[in-house]
DNA sequence: CATGCTATTATCATACATGATAACACCTGG
DNA sequence: CCAGGTGTTATCATGTATGATAATAGCATG
């Protein structure tokens, strides 16, 4: 039959076209029950990116479907509350040959992304973004030179599943994924 | 201390708003982490409606969150290949008055939309839905004159937690929850 | 009292998603 | 062959989300 949980590591441009699959509908067809465009839904089930979320609730209303958006804690992540001093402390153990402290990161940002994207777990890359701000992280990240290759491919098949475009050229958000 | 589940009816401004606290983040603190603004983020947290996934997927990431989008298949309602004659002979049961048809549901459309929205389940709304088309059927609920308030009032907290926002006088889709 | 946070909200320029349209490449049945 | 369906994609006008800015108000602290 059909899979109702679909619960695997699906795009939502292919969770879009594979529930328009099972209701045997037709791309235009369902455009025009969800009052949308075919382009529109083309788009969507295409590898867009910056969905809204209006729409997608039409296209899930027109599926049968409800649309459910969750905000889950990374599992494994510290707890919530964590503060600037305790992640610090944490990403400390990654700094053998320095004291890592504020205005170590201040001053050689990129090199401490470096470092912890070379060694550090999913955990301590997450805490350094906080500790960072997404936008200057992201900056850092796309300054590195001295990652091996086998660090970049881990962190981008990682980060990608987190929904953070990180080791692209460009810092702007592209809409398309291929 | 903290729920993690998260699993309430909470709309995603109370989402956002909750885990900001959680994590003890002011809300210009989140918007810099995040790399959006504090008037976009302040929107999102006080009822906005048309969110753009990136954006939130942003906030997710600055959250430690990870941002889980399900369509799920409504609970109740029947398999998702069904086809139109199956939806009117199941909404027949409805019209004892007449036989309910094609030809009907085009020629009476709001009289038919008050009679499923009257004595119909879930499913029935939702076949309805399917076979009239999103516009047709808000345009068509908009129309009715005839609905009992306990109806509207059934009808309107069930819609709205579908995501569809039908008993409102205007049929554009506002930005703004309240 | 002032100072500095907090959050909200109005205004506005800009960036971008949407819908309409059309062109195109398919495939299938006549 | 044609005719009609499919889905994709380019272009363009338009609507709208975003970010910047500033004004406002609340609240705490000195």
């Amino acid at each position: 039959m059909y899979d109702n949980s679909m619960k695997m590591n699906l795009s939502i441009s292919e969770k879009l076209r594979k529930r328009r699959h099972e209701r045997t509908l037709s791309l235009t067809e369902l455009a025009r029950l969800a009052d949308t465009s075919p382009a529109t839904l083309s788009r969507y089930e295409n590898g867009w990116t910056r969905f809204e979320v209006s729409t997608l609730r039409k296209l899930a209303a027109a599926l049968g479907c409800r649309l459910k958006i969750e905000l889950e804690p990374i599992e494994g992540l510290n707890r919530p509350d964590i503060n600037k001093d305790e992640i610090i402390d944490g990403l400390n153990r990654l700094f053998w040959d320095c004291d890592f402290n504020s205005e170590v990161l201040e001053e050689y940002p990129v090199w401490v992304v470096e470092r912890v994207l070379e060694l550090g777990k999913l955990e301590d890359v997450h805490n350094l973004q906080i500790l960072m701000g997404r936008s200057l992280f992201l900056e850092s990240v796309q300054r590195t030179t001295r990652l091996s290759g086998k660090a970049v491919a881990f962190w981008n098949s990682i980060l990608r599943k987190e929904g953070m475009e990180c080791m692209k050229k460009s810092s702007r958000q592209a809409a398309w994924n291929s």
